[in-house]
DNA sequence: TTGTAAGCGTTATCAT
DNA sequence: ATGATAACGCTTACAA
């Protein structure tokens, strides 16, 4: 199976069986189709031996270059195509520096609150010209490491969640540039972009407050320690609120049932709470289903109040008072922390590199 | 700045300046830190000089192999720590095969549905030891064939939701194995997987009927040809309702504002209609909304029956009745389709590659 | 217009 | 235990 010219038209160079052995200078050669059928991935130097051409000649029809016959070029892609060739992403990277790949690492892509974090970090990614490989962690430890072990390897930087500490984590990085998500400041000394908390718990706190609530419960997720649940009893104690580590539920899944659950545990506790704050805004709602099923009308049986400001909130029914936070920003922040640790610069630090939630007045509270 | 093993024990290889002129081979070799004090990125070449090592032996302290030395595998680290030498994952791809990257490009990540897709493919693929590169367009055709150029040059098969025609598609691929998803079986010539949307439409419209419907209307959304409008009209005639396009609206946004608006139109339209098929869930959450506002309740004023079988469809109020996709498993079987398409075998035609919907019954239909 | 030569940074193989 | 050498597949620079 050879291509020649049009008949008639034998340049030298395309010519004869000069090409076939004059080109072909490997010792071991193998040809793309081994008699065992099995197909090894054809080279360009195989798609160059059947063009009748050199590899740098392949080169420039592949990549379009100009300083090529069109004749010569067709014939080559011709070729190309015969054999199934597609360039070696690994040979063209050596060559071609500027490839830059980076990895993300999500808790749960079925918590909506990620995939809007995800949203941000692709469009900063893709105005970069970078290109993001995402990792579902599924909430599990074990692999949130095997995602270290695997990014530290393919990808020029990672972001994401992980619940491991530093030392751990510098262990499964072997140097790769890493930035946490969701972290506060003070507890790790990777570079870091998150929430401000405390001035989102004390927003909600205040409100409800003011809206005359004295009896606050927390359902609180399950983090690293200094979170939530400490700016809530923080901010209990300075509204004098007769409130303490007995108001606080952990839930321990992050979910519209794991809320439900929590709830049904702090009503059974705390019979007389009027008002809960959720770590997130599917276990608020997961608390308003339940305070409803248990004869408690929202907002006046129980008002409640949510964290994230996912769009679902404005779905149910009363819709959910909560903390909005610029998830996409926060994306976007992750990925313009990449670009300082790449640069050499010093990561943004301190209030610049957190997000600050917002209260948004709907009806659960 | 050099590392020396423990005075004393000068072993031949390491001593001296014998590495310093024997390593360097290379003719143009310049220093990791240049004048001007850019830094050209470390190699195991200059990790091998400062540790005064062949680079075999910096390949091997790196990569945890056996057969070297304890004294000097720290020695090289400790280089490598200095440098901050991380291996090129190109050079690394070139010799080692078998690193397989697959893309995935999503129209929407603020849509539910398609982050429980990709969770599917990325669990898929998890399993399977690939990566997978996520790509967002943005329901934006330009940005989908810019996925398509990027990724066509740095992944080994592409998965994704596009609406470019077969031959566009071609032209951005360069040979790359693609895996549409959700168009149905006979509009392409690529590998797919899809939704029997005429079953579901099937078993929703039934419902309806059984339920005494017969002025159904239909908020469709964008799409191929031959998709839900087409079953919807289909179902409408075999169940002899006086149905015609006119009852269909055309929902260009696939989101809760898309259905509100829809719906308007609709009542405007056909102010007669009893109930309604939602191209989506998020399409038919908005059709319940505005229906609600208009005085109409649900079901009883207007019955609402959505597609998708999104979680999200059980805390709004009625909780919505849906054709439910397992969503999960229609990314699993996209990775299935790049593994067939990569093993050289037939990929999955027909209902092998589809997906059937099931009538959940909730409380708006 | 086309071909030749020299790397790119890594690992495998085989010596030593 | 360590090193020399040869790939891996491609592109850039230069020569013809």
């Amino acid at each position: 199976m050879r291509i020649a010219p049009a008949s008639g038209e034998c340049g030298a160079a395309a010519c004869s069986s000069v090409p076939d052995t004059v080109l072909d200078v490997r010792t071991d050669n193998q040809p793309a189709e081994r008699p065992d059928g099995v197909r090894r991935r054809a080279t360009i130097h195989d798609v160059a031996r059947l063009a009748g051409v050199s590899r740098q000649t392949v080169s420039r029809a592949v990549n379009d270059k100009g300083e090529i016959d069109p004749g010569t070029k067709e014939r080559v892609l011709e070729a190309a195509r015969l054999l199934d060739y597609r360039p070696s992403r690994f040979a063209r990277g050596l060559v071609q520096k500027g490839a830059v790949t980076a990895g993300l690492v999500i808790p749960d892509l079925r918590n909506p609150f990620f995939p809007e974090v995800a949203a941000g970090v692709l469009e900063a990614a893709e105005a970069r010209g970078w290109q993001v490989v995402v990792w579902d962690s599924r909430i599990d430890e074990a692999r949130e490491r095997e995602a270290l072990d695997v990014l530290s390897h393919q990808a020029d930087a990672v972001m994401g969640y992980f619940k491991d500490p530093d030392d751990v984590l510098t262990r499964h990085l072997g140097g790769v540039p890493l930035v946490l998500l969701e972290r506060g400041p003070q507890q790790t000394g990777f570079a870091a972009v998150g929430i401000d908390a405390g001035a989102g718990v004390e927003q909600g706190m205040n409100h409800l407050f003011r809206a005359g609530h004295r009896r606050i419960g927390m359902l609180d997720g399950v983090h690293g320690p200094g979170s939530r649940r400490q700016a809530f009893l923080d901010q209990a104690r300075r509204l004098g609120l007769a409130v303490d580590e007995d108001w606080v539920v952990t839930c321990p899944e992050h979910s519209v049932a794991g809320g439900e659950a929590a709830m049904e545990r702090l009503l059974a506790r705390r019979p007389e709470v009027t008002a809960v704050f959720g770590f997130n805004d599917l276990i608020a709602i997961g608390a308003m289903r339940t305070a409803r099923r248990r004869g408690r009308s929202v907002p006046d049986g129980l008002a409640v109040i949510g964290f994230d400001g996912l769009s679902l909130g404005e779905l149910v029914e009363p819709a959910l008072t909560t903390l909005h936070i610029d998830k996409r920003q926060l994306g976007r922040l992750a990925v313009e922390q990449v670009a300082r640790l790449r640069a050499g610069e010093e990561p943004l630090r301190g209030a610049d590199a957190w997000v600050t939630p917002e209260l948004v007045l709907r009806g659960s509270a």
